[in-house]
DNA sequence: GTAGTGTGATATGTTCAACATATCACCGGG
DNA sequence: CCCGGTGATATGTTGAACATATCACACTAC
């Protein structure tokens, strides 16, 4: 036989009442099997839990330590049913994120902000990674949901699902010092500074936006150094390396020896957006993405 | 209905396998009771804990956070046998015991050690009380056993269980300098100094033979300070204050300003033993009596 | 397509343990 | 000495935990 939860409560309903009359009435039972189920535990246990004698009930040093514990097991038990429903409905339980470096300078913070207020009891697990690699982590099930900029490569058009979170236009970054005026400038009377970029298979669509938009203006670019992370870019040209097209919301990185300007010509937009696994179907995800609806 | 720890065996088992043929077969049943089981747990908890593909069963994210706690509650409840156990047999627990101050410096230490090596798991709880406060003590079950000074006050013969553990001289502490020589001195050759002892009520019998000891040499003692414990009768003899006599013992004690030296006369004997309530049947206890036979 | 295989759910019968009722054994008090 | 109160024991009843048999469905093989 095994000890079973129902043998604990009869157990502690008695160490608490001494009295199997009362605790049966307290447990809507009867006193007979109340008296058997006990001596079933001691059975179990291989040593008394009570003194009888006749007149009253007592409580064993073997008693004593297990009434503790019983009451604490109990309550664990108890508390299961709450904990369980509240992860079904999202309100706790773990959501890892990924994101890609731009996003920790636009829309990120808020959002998480926002979530954390709204959901509490869940722990985020955050992870910077390029788009692709977010592609094969979601797949893989790694991370729930990712920041990532479109188009994903080579995934099955319905494995993942989308949703677009901000827009914005692409901006320059020079070397502080470099450029005349304070207004937007013209890519075409820049000085021939080579491009610091990322490599492009961390995102090409925006590897090609960029060059694109060189090429428009009528400049071969000259690719210096590569970096994956926005701030690494940033570091970069503040050290002199080179000129980089970056999105808008990256001028939130201020960095001595960077000045950032819009462009003249129409640049075209960066986009980013939310991705997931359309098949995964937990609750902390579905919370994320109800908020992110409600923007 | 209530949620048994069979549910949780069989969620376990289940999550574990990830196959509801296979768990029903580690736990030596059929499969179909298998899924009403998991069924009615998931029923009781609100919230589906398997998702059923037909082809593959997963944890859902609600299972996936029940499984831990669920292992968790699985084995502190298997635990239960095993610590009711040792607790029946005096293995683990814990003792109370009050010592009177000159147990202190006499056999305390030695036999507190030798019961942690006998029973490493057993919690210790000590308090210093005088014989008198100890009896009251014992009776109401605050403490398991007490080293007092006999006899014990006032309470009905057979109720307190008694066993010698020390008989041993009274000495003489005097302040340091005022003897002359160094060998067993003489009571009525002593300066005439007052005496340093404790109230009668702590120990009447000892506190009696204390006094005798003076009439028998012919000597009426003045009592001057008086303190319930030996270190602070020590204390105050250094201080000038007095003279004591004491258990041999106490002359473990060692304090600058104090000089301890035996009695020429024949002095009585001090007893010191340990007292407990007949009826209380704490294993620990009958553990810690079991080793004291031993002696 | 179609037959075959593996899987979990459902239907239905069986058994045992948890429970109830009735009674006993024992103790203490008036 | 009888009576009330208590926990244990004896015996009957019922439900839920289990087994057996079958279904429903999906994927595979051909």
């Amino acid at each position: 036989m095994n000890l079973e939860l129902r043998q604990l409560r009869h157990f502690v309903t008695v160490a608490e009442e001494l009295h199997f009359g009362r605790a049966a009435e307290r447990l809507h039972m009867t006193q007979p099997p109340l008296s058997q189920s006990i001596a079933g535990l001691e059975e179990l246990l291989g040593a008394p839990l009570f003194l009888r004698n006749r007149r009253q009930v007592a409580l064993t040093a073997a008693g004593s330590a297990l009434l503790p514990e019983a009451r604490r097991i109990l309550e664990d038990a108890g508390a299961l049913p709450e904990l369980v429903r509240r992860v079904a409905e999202g309100r706790a339980g773990r959501l890892n994120l990924a994101f890609v470096s731009t996003a920790d300078y636009s829309v990120l913070p808020a959002i998480l902000q926002r979530y954390r207020a709204a959901y509490p009891d869940v722990q985020l697990v955050l992870r910077e990674a390029t788009s692709d690699v977010q592609a094969e982590e979601l797949l893989q099930g790694r991370i729930d949901a990712g920041f990532v900029i479109p188009p994903l490569p080579g995934t099955p058009g319905d494995a993942l699902g989308y949703r677009k979170v901000l827009e914005e236009p692409l901006i320059l970054c020079a070397p502080a010092g470099l450029l005349q005026g304070s207004g937007p400038v013209r890519l075409r009377e820049l000085p021939p500074l080579p491009l610091v970029i990322f490599p492009r298979a961390a995102a090409p669509a925006l590897h090609d936006a960029i060059l694109s938009c060189f090429r428009a203006a009528g400049i071969t670019p000259v690719i210096g150094q590569e970096a994956l992370q926005m701030q690494t870019i940033v570091s970069l040209v503040s050290g002199g390396m080179g000129l980089a097209l970056v999105p808008q919301s990256v001028s939130n990185l201020m960095r001595a020896g960077v000045e950032y300007r819009a462009l003249r010509e129409p640049t075209p937009l960066t986009e980013l957006g939310l991705a997931w696994r359309r098949d995964h179907a937990s609750p902390v995800l579905r919370g994320f993405l109800d908020l992110l609806e409600k923007d």
